[in-house]
DNA sequence: ACCCAGGTGGCCC
DNA sequence: GGGCCACATGGG
């Protein structure tokens, strides 16, 4: 199976509307930090009580103490250095750019994407997620279930994170809907899929994805 | 008692 | 460039 054809697949079967539920482009930024190596439930969580604390706002979170929104983020895991990363995050947003987040969709793609990766706890992926989800900007997310599907349909045998989301971006240039949704579906298809013992009998693409999985 | 989760950073070769 | 490890809680 081609990328086109895995594409056009996943994209008929799952419905990736309201994928990344938010109320603005700083929760999306605190949750993709809250999200690494956690399950969205807990995620959910987190954010929650920081809602509830008035915590998800970048003046409040700059001065936030770590140790009490380690408190409150406690259930999405690692807490103690996310807290700190979090807050790194609030203050640099503060002090860099006055709090106001157009930067992400307003400025030279590659350099805002360095400037976000320059910060402590922000990967490629929890960048590109920011730069995707919160910037609407053209950047594929090629997360470890991406890496998985590909893999198993062989549209990409093996493949790291810079190859799978240079093989997206080269084939859809700038195409920032679809990389949301392939992304999105992606997701959704390991979940329902390659978790689930036996696997969804209504998915189209269960004869190329055994279960188990190894991580990565 | 496992295995997994919408990764990152540090270290090693 | 790649492989291994710690980081931590919570659900299946």
């Amino acid at each position: 199976m081609d990328l086109d054809e895995l594409c056009e697949r996943l994209l008929a079967h799952y419905d990736v509307e309201g994928w990344w539920p938010h109320e603005s482009k700083f929760e999306i930024m605190v949750g993709a930090m809250l999200t690494q190596q956690a399950a969205w439930d807990a995620v959910a969580k987190a954010l929650g009580g920081l809602r509830g604390a008035g915590l998800l706002d970048i003046d409040a979170l700059a001065d936030c103490a770590p140790e009490r929104l380690g408190t409150i983020i406690r259930p999405a895991g690692f807490y103690k250095q996310k807290s700190h990363r979090i807050i790194a995050l609030a203050r640099h947003l503060r002090d860099a750019h006055a709090g106001k987040l157009d930067f992400l969709s307003s400025g030279d793609l590659k350099t805002v994407r360095a400037e976000l990766i320059s910060l402590p706890g922000i990967g490629d992926e929890t960048a590109d997620a920011i730069l995707l989800f919160a910037g609407h900007r053209p950047k594929f997310v090629a997360a470890a279930y991406v890496l998985r599907t590909f893999d198993r349909t062989g549209v990409l045998s093996s493949g790291t994170y810079a190859s799978a989301q240079n093989l997206v971006e080269s084939r859809w240039p700038d195409d920032a809907v679809r990389y949301r949704d392939l992304y999105a579906a992606c997701v959704q298809h390991c979940k329902t899929v390659c978790l689930t013992r036996p696997a969804c009998a209504a998915c189209q693409l269960i004869d190329v994805c055994p279960y188990p999985l190894r991580r990565g």
